[in-house]
DNA sequence: TGATAATATCAACAAGCGTTGATATAGTTC
DNA sequence: GAACTATATCAACGCTTGTTGATATTATCA
């Protein structure tokens, strides 16, 4: 076993971790995820579902795509979102390892 | 398969899974909880590793014990805290079944 | 082309919270 | 008891960030 750092470990910098526990501790972030871990969804879905105003749930879809967990495809005049479960599986991954005493 | 609830999944409220991920979305805390995955230790070595001021340490570790993170113990002058791993691990479970669809 | 629906952008406010400095408390040693 | 070490507490500051209101943009349909 090597010297302990927790700055890092084994290659993971805890700086990826911290963005990714940051974007999803915010509670209209998470339900997004969660909501759309079960299948895509345009905007007027979700911010209806969430019950909350269009532009809070426009600003927070741009926030998850831009981390990179959301994709999106125009449809008419819809946007539907979709959740990138690959990339979430990854952060997962990453934040239990990082949660993990070795 | 019955209708989705994105405030909780199988008894398993949202605000639980919040409340832990602000917990430890803040990088102090998180090295803390890194640092005692590999044993206790007292306070003066928890600040000096991390590098910050003793009072903050000692701030981060009160936040992290009332959440039922830590526990404590006196040793003469220093104050000994510990991992609660079973509880650390509940709180892991209770995070990636959010996140994971079913 | 005008009207409407869906989405995005932007400025500004408000509140939570991490940090700091100062100080208090408790235990140890001489 | 005095001095020193270890830890905790508390007020205050400042920054980040989620939220809101207004407005812009784009697409569809009559």
């Amino acid at each position: 076993m090597k010297s302990f750092c927790c700055t890092e470990k084994n290659k993971v910098p805890i700086q990826f971790v911290l963005k990714f526990l940051k974007l999803i501790s915010d509670e209209n972030r998470l339900k997004i995820i969660c909501l759309l871990g079960r299948g895509e969804k345009c905007v007027c879905d979700i911010w209806q579902e969430l019950k909350i105003p269009q532009n809070l749930a426009s600003h927070h879809l741009k926030t998850l795509k831009d981390f990179g967990l959301l994709s999106s495809k125009k449809e008419g005049v819809k946007v539907i979102y979709r959740l990138k479960g690959k990339v979430l599986q990854k952060y997962q991954d990453m934040l239990n390892y990082f949660l993990t005493s070795h």
